[in-house]
DNA sequence: CCGTAACTTAACGCGCCAGTAGGTTTCTCC
DNA sequence: GGAGAAACCTACTGGCGCGTTAAGTTACGG
């Protein structure tokens, strides 16, 4: 049974690392899966535009879900080392979430689409979705923490899961509009990151201050305004 | 050719009015799709845990797609409702954004599920997708124009899109939050509600005034251009 | 220029699941 | 009490895509 293989194509295929390759495909499996999604995404699709055939995929990367895994660690480890590289822990506060946030928004503007990798696709599904909350308390982690040390520095304190919360909040307002971004082309990254800092920072100046709004009077909740 | 029906069962099948099992099914529906997501979600399952046959799914709501989409706008509409409800618009800004975010974190506290397939699911499944980000649209547009008559109150005014994306991240962390308190089933829906509040209000209390965070060295990030 | 390892094409099996065909039981209303 | 509709079932099928294998082909090292 004489199965017609191409014979005489001057196509000559480039033999490369396995290390270059594996690389290929996950730059095209993250291409896919966040086109896609996870599950409508065909390994055979991933395989075509990594250029290299089904087999390899499979021997260097696993089955879908491994190579899906793969992906996500590949673009939450660029993400924090891409924060991590920029945030000088011997800044004040601010300027550490500046730097931070700079950073995290110039790398979702530079990789869409391992941004919805990350978070549209991952947050759904259930078998990445602990994986990624995982990464996200770390993270928030982070946050809590320097609001802890900052209170402090101020002399007063406060409870803990009031901090979670509020750092909670401010990286879901982070990741928030980082999905704005990403379907914004033409927004730029270094704005958003100083009207998040404008919505977000002035808020927790407020809550270092000791300043706290309450829902008692139909007042203006502002702080240190002249009260009525 | 005899197909083995079950002959003498004595077990009855109570038959009730389409209206309750489309509702039933709904219910099954959500609980499915917010567990194993809209993929891995089979169709099996939905109709064995609304405790009917499969063919009376398709027959009263059609299509797997069709079905999650019902489920969509069911809870999205309860959703909206309880927040309407409730939210007195003759009041000033902070009381009905109190208001809203208290009825809107009770409705996630009191319907993790639907909150699941709503937020986590939907946002990353691309039919559904796109349908979801117009509703949220709906509600920055709302914030955004609440923020908006509250600055020109003030006889202030900011730009459309710093209006837009500071809704946007108000938007975003109220998800975030609620995302938070589907994970932790003892947290207080209505602290959850004041801790936002401290966190977004105290700082758009400041834009409100026209405070403006600014870097330390660098050049001011955003909104009023005034100076530079 | 030969052997070997990196690649390829081209199948195929198999499980899973959306969707359907067709029959049976109860309700309603005249 | 009977006819027609509406509620409900069991049981199949068709297709798709993961994961794998078999057999051939090209490059590279010595």
């Amino acid at each position: 049974m004489r199965s017609l293989t191409r014979v005489s194509t001057t196509r000559t295929f480039k033999r490369l690392p396995r290390e270059i390759r594996e690389q290929q495909v996950l730059d095209a499996a993250v291409r896919v899966f966040s086109h896609h999604g996870f599950h409508t995404a065909s390994m055979d699709e991933i395989a075509e535009v990594a250029g290299v055939s089904k087999p390899m995929v499979y021997a260097y990367l696993g089955t879908k879900e491994e190579l899906f895994i793969a992906c996500l660690r590949r673009e939450a480890t660029r993400l924090m080392e891409a924060i991590a590289d920029v945030v000088d822990p011997t800044l004040g506060l601010s300027d550490q979430l500046w730097s931070g946030l700079r950073a995290f928004f110039a790398f979702v503007g530079a990789h869409r689409d391992g941004w919805a990798v990350l978070y549209r696709q991952a947050r759904g599904q259930e078998p990445f979705a602990a994986e990624l909350a995982a990464m996200r308390r770390r993270i928030v982690d982070v946050i809590a923490d320097m609001l802890d040390r900052a209170v402090r520095a101020e002399g007063r304190q406060i409870h803990g899961i009031d901090l979670e919360v509020s750092a909670y909040a401010l990286v879901g307002a982070g990741e928030s509009l980082a999905d704005w971004l990403a379907d914004h082309p033409d927004a730029d990254p270094d704005k958003t990151a100083g009207r998040l800092m404008n919505v977000a920072w002035l808020g927790a100046a407020q809550l270092l201050r000791g300043d706290v709004w309450a829902p008692g009077g139909s007042e203006p909740p502002v702080t240190s305004r002249d009260a009525a």
